[in-house]
DNA sequence: TCTTCGAATTGAACGAGTTCAAAAATCAAT
DNA sequence: ATTGATTTTTGAACTCGTTCAATTCGAAGA
């Protein structure tokens, strides 16, 4: 009774300011970049005292947080959607990492910041923290969606691990996408489109013999790579 | 006459001014940290007023690129030691991958903050940038410098732009070792010692002929990727 | 020696993120 | 409806990076 009681009002009031701020938030980023956004020029276009900002959000980094699950929600749509109708590896792929972009395309102009702090190790925006996981996890999650509901053969050793290294190649992708500045980020599509390309060939290649080196040792060092961010 | 008694006053006076504050700034970062470290306090410690430090560095972050030189000239020694005596491709890279990790290892606490202001475009210090170009350079010739000198095979094509490739690779690498906080750095080294495996493996296969396709459109992408930073 | 000019130095002041103690609003229980 | 506790809200105050007008210093030229 308590319990309920308390929660639906924190939903309904606190919840409610809560929106209101993180709406304002990100207006005034898309606007005029994260820098030039100041915590009292949210709070004021809010409606709300300065303090009580930071009442619901710990700081102007933590407010970056709330952005990224909503890049990651608004993509889960078109990727389903693609992955659904689309059998070949190549262009499942492809679709996936343009999908990626143009959803945080409108963003662009306070990208810099958004990996500026994941980069940080301190940083609980940084997307291999504890606190990132939740995201983390379903992001690889679709990435092994688009290896499992192809038509190619992928060598079963890679199964395990690839998912995960498609999903950091993703990272590196938003990376160079962060610095591109070309028109209509001509270039990292571009990059996507090369980088697919190799990606889907060496995926190809894993199997024949000749690789088999290479494939255990590339294997043992994603294991690696996995257990020492979680 | 004019211009070396201006130039040497410059060095005697200023120069030594902004040595002390520089020096003082890395003995903080390395007690306490970056973001734990006031320029206020740099400057009490280093016996100037709190502007005078702003004289001779535009900004709190421009103390870093001062520090980068000092990691860059601090390997160069090593590296080329080792160069000389070691013809094997595989321990030439490992041994460099290693002189890269020792050097840098002291500033450990305050590294998050250094590939922080790296991954942003804006910031000067950004690897890619400008600003940074005359050190990139010279460490992408120190890995030319690792395959030219080694008694290994490298298939010609990729002469041009494995020296790049390797240049990003070590920054990989150290994005890797940021975030590492195993004992000893044991997971950064272990890491290097699988990576460079693969590395040498796959330039190794780089002359079979069923790498080909793989092979040319790596380049093509490597091209790309030099002159979108350029 | 005196003047002059640019380099070096100073510290007050400003802007922005963050903290915090106190006030106001909300809600459960009597 | 009143009380008491808890959540929400407030705004002043603090810290720290940064700027800048004013001052001091040092040396070259008269």
């Amino acid at each position: 009774m308590k319990e309920t009681k308390k929660e639906s009002a924190k939903t309904s009031k606190g919840e409610q300011t809560r929106a209101v701020i993180l709406e304002t938030a990100l207006e005034l980023f898309r606007e005029r970049g994260y820098e030039e956004t100041t915590m009292r020029a949210i709070a004021e276009r809010a409606g709300v005292a300065l303090g009580n900002a930071y009442y619901y959000f710990r700081s102007k980094e933590h407010l970056i947080q709330a952005f990224y699950s909503r890049i990651h929600e608004e993509r889960q749509a078109p990727s389903l959607e693609l992955l659904n109708k689309e059998p070949d590896l190549m262009k499942r792929l492809l679709g996936i990492m343009y999908i990626m972009v143009e959803t945080i395309e409108p963003y662009h102009r306070f990208a810099g910041v958004l990996f500026r702090t994941a980069a940080d190790p301190k940083s609980p925006l940084n997307p291999f923290s504890e606190e990132s996981e939740p995201t983390r996890r379903e992001s690889i999650a679709l990435f092994a969606q688009v290896l499992e509901g192809s038509d190619s053969k992928v060598h079963k050793d890679l199964k395990q691990e690839l998912p995960y290294l498609l999903w950091l190649y993703h990272m590196g992708i938003t990376l160079f996408w962060i610095h591109d500045s070309s028109a209509g980020r001509a270039r990292t599509y571009k990059l996507i489109d090369r980088t697919v390309d190799i990606l889907v060939k060496l995926i190809g290649l894993a199997s024949n013999p000749l690789m088999r080196p290479v494939r255990k040792a590339a294997l043992r060092l994603a294991a690696d790579l996995r257990t020492a961010s979680a």
